[in-house]
DNA sequence: GTCTATATGAAGATAGAC
DNA sequence: GTCTATCTTCATATAGAC
């Protein structure tokens, strides 16, 4: 029940069985809200376009989450609780870097597909200064990276990945994923189609994963197609 | 006189002297309009907050301008004018490709340092859906964007380039260096730095170089380091 | 040509009905 | 416990003063 640790709720005090109408309406207010703040923001949503949405009077709304800005927070709430959790064990020490990375990128990417208004959600707050997300950034975000990172220095350390950055490689990585869902408008526009195919997002990762297979390669599979016959061991 | 074709200039048909005031207030409004838009959206932004940065009343600004949604789109415009001007002549068939890459993303990353405001306006824009801009978006930017994919399928004829789609790694490109305008607030906490030093934009440089010079190599130097001695010649 | 006081409308919140 | 009518605030836009 992640949604419920920021919802104003009205003293649920005696074990009520009533709570019918709250328990299917809650989510579904949630998921227009994650819709409608992640593609006109905060001061852009009115309380009144979430509750057409869920052909509720506005006042509900209201009712249920004490004031818009609380259903804002809940609605990134549950959002930021899904997606560490999504991309997070795809990478660790043990499992074959590359595989990792592409299960890491596809997964992404298929979260930029499947759920963009959520996304879009988090970039909006972002870019707006991330007032509300402050402390999932320098808390729990904080940490994922560090998993991660240790995770790249590990891989360096054995001398099987490149000497690059490793959390700028993450950002590379979180932004050119992310995108999809972002900037979703415009690749439509600029590929000129609407809405992008299963082919445009298969080629997605496999660009991303045409720029970091060479930082695993023994030399450099991969980067030039037809060429298998190159020096194959590494000085290591 | 970009930021003019959008002004609704209220009949300038005398060639008047005046409009010294004019002169030294609109870009000034418009420097502040792109400030406030850019981190606080459109429906966010309050005239009044613009004006006070102007110091000017804020019934002026709708004097120059004739609406909100006007110098909205003033601004947009403006902007839109030096984006792709700005890092458009790097990229040409006869000159080196990774000396042009990396005066691209110098460019992209010191636009992402210099203007932040600017790019966080267009992505709040196209993050909202990009009714502003559909437009550039299906013209100017789909024309930048034909030219540059040109310019790759020129190098991957002539061998030397690895066959990796040229338009995603355009969105790559983008992506990976506005994202330190817009994700910026991110960046700093997850780096712990506020704000992001000169280091920080030269190793986000450094890391989307070791990411593309494979790209371009015979057949990878530059992926693990010290390893020069390797097959320099390609069967091309 | 430049600036200011006022009107108009919309949207969030409250209090009270069912 | 659930829903609705009303109030209040606040920001854009207009009309008119300087």
């Amino acid at each position: 029940m992640p949604q419920d640790s920021l919802e104003a709720s009205p003293s649920p005090r005696k074990r009520t069985r009533a709570g019918a109408p709250r328990r299917a309406t809650v989510p579904q207010i949630l998921n227009a809200a994650e819709w409608t703040f992640g593609t006109r923001g905060l001061k852009g949503t009115r309380l009144e376009d979430i509750a057409k949405v869920c052909d509720i009077p506005k006042g509900n709304i209201l009712y249920y989450f004490g004031s818009k800005e609380d259903l804002y927070n809940a609605t990134l709430s549950r959002l930021l609780d899904v997606w560490l959790t999504d991309a997070d064990h795809w990478l660790s020490s043990d499992k074959d870097p590359l595989d990792g990375l592409r299960g890491y990128i596809e997964a992404k990417i298929a979260f930029s597909r499947a759920r963009p208004e959520g996304s879009r959600l988090f970039a909006q707050e972002v870019l707006s200064g991330g007032h509300m997300v402050q402390d999932f950034l320098r808390g729990e975000l904080r940490a994922h990276v560090a998993r991660h990172v240790a995770i790249f220095l590990e891989w360096q350390a054995k001398g099987i990945m490149a000497p690059i950055d490793p959390t700028h490689l993450l950002f590379l990585l979180w932004s050119g994923t992310q995108a999809y869902a972002d900037m979703q408008v415009q690749y439509e526009a600029v590929l000129d189609r609407t809405p992008l195919t299963d082919g445009d997002y298969e080629t997605a990762v496999t660009t991303l994963m045409t720029l970091v297979r060479p930082l695993f390669s023994q030399p450099a599979s991969g980067a030039l197609e037809a060429d298998e016959n190159k020096t194959l061991k590494r000085s290591l």
